[in-house]
DNA sequence: CTTGACTTTGGAGCTAACTCCAAGGTTTAG
DNA sequence: CTAAACCTTGGAGTTAGCTCCAAAGTCAAG
C-alpha cells in the first residue's frame, strides 16, 4: 500500500492532483491508515495512467469519469464507449479546422508585410485587422 | 455619439463585454455624458471589429492590447507587428500538431472497436487507455 | 407624470484542471 | 528525542473572457 506522496511520485503528478481527482470522483484510495492517511494500491497507479492517456487523447476529466463509469456498469456496451470516442474525434477535428483557418488568415497577413522597417501606421497587418473584409 | 447599448447592438456584443474591454484597456469611450453615460464614436466600432478580427486570428486579448499599443507608438516598426504574428502562427501550428496527434490516437482506438455490442469489459478502447503503450 | 428601457458601479460567478495555503497531526531518520 | 518530512482538511487562487447581479440614477415615449 502506498501513501499519497509515493503514488504521486510514481505517477509523476502532485499530491494535490490526486486529492483533486478524489473530489472529482475519478480516483478513490483503496483504504485509509489508522491516522487517516490515504492508502493506494497498484490499481490506483493504473487508473492514473488511464486518466493521463485519456487526457492525451483529448478527453476532459468529466468525460474520463464517464468512461470509467461505463467500465463498471454491467449493462454498458462497447458501442457506448465508441460513441463517446467518435464524438470526441469530431470535436477535435472541428477545432483543428478552426485553427487551420486562423493559421491561414495569419499567413495572409504575414505575407502582406514585406517591409519590416515600415512605421506601423502603414503596417498592412494592422490595417488588415482594421478592415474585417480584407482578412478573410 | 453612441451610448453603450447602441454600440453593443451595432457591434453585436454585450454591453458587459464593452465595459470589460474598458477595464482591460482595450477600448475607451470617447467621452461621458453629463449623467456619466459612456459615449462612443465610430472609432470605437472600428476598434471592436479589430479586436474581433484579431481574436479570429487566434490572438488573446492581452496580445491584441499589445498590437493596439504598437499602433500608437511612433517608434514601432512593422517588423514588430510581424514578429508577434509569426509567433502566434507558430503557436497555432504547435497546437494543431498536438490535436492531430490526439485525433490519430482516437482513430486507432475507434478502429480497434469493431463489435459495438461487446460488453465493456472487453472493450478495446478502454483496455488501450489502460495500457499506456498500446495507445501511442 | 409615469412606466419601462436604459445606464452606472462594484463585485461575484462561470469553466477546467489544477495549485497553493495554513494549521495541525504523524512518521521516520539520525 | 527531535527535527525534517510527511500527511490531513477546508478553502482560496490561478487563467481567459466574459456574464450576471443588485441598487440606484437617467432618459424617452405616451
Amino acid at each position: 500500500m502506498l501513501t499519497i506522496g509515493k503514488l504521486a511520485a510514481l505517477a509523476d503528478v502532485r499530491t494535490d492532483t490526486l486529492r483533486y481527482y478524489e473530489r472529482e470522483r475519478l480516483l478513490t484510495p483503496a483504504g485509509k491508515s489508522d491516522a487517516g492517511y490515504r492508502l493506494y494500491d497498484g490499481d490506483s497507479l493504473r487508473r492514473i495512467r488511464f486518466i493521463k492517456q485519456a487526457q492525451h487523447c483529448g478527453f476532459t476529466l468529466v468525460e474520463i469519469a464517464q468512461l470509467l463509469a461505463l467500465r463498471h456498469q454491467a449493462s454498458a456496451r462497447c458501442g457506448d464507449v465508441r460513441k463517446i470516442a467518435v464524438g470526441k474525434k469530431r470535436q477535435l477535428q472541428a477545432r483543428i479546422r478552426m485553427m487551420k483557418t486562423m493559421s491561414k488568415a495569419l499567413d495572409h497577413l504575414i505575407a502582406d508585410c514585406s517591409v519590416a522597417s515600415h512605421p506601423v501606421d502603414k503596417c498592412p497587418i494592422l490595417s488588415a485587422l482594421d478592415h474585417a473584409d480584407d482578412v478573410r
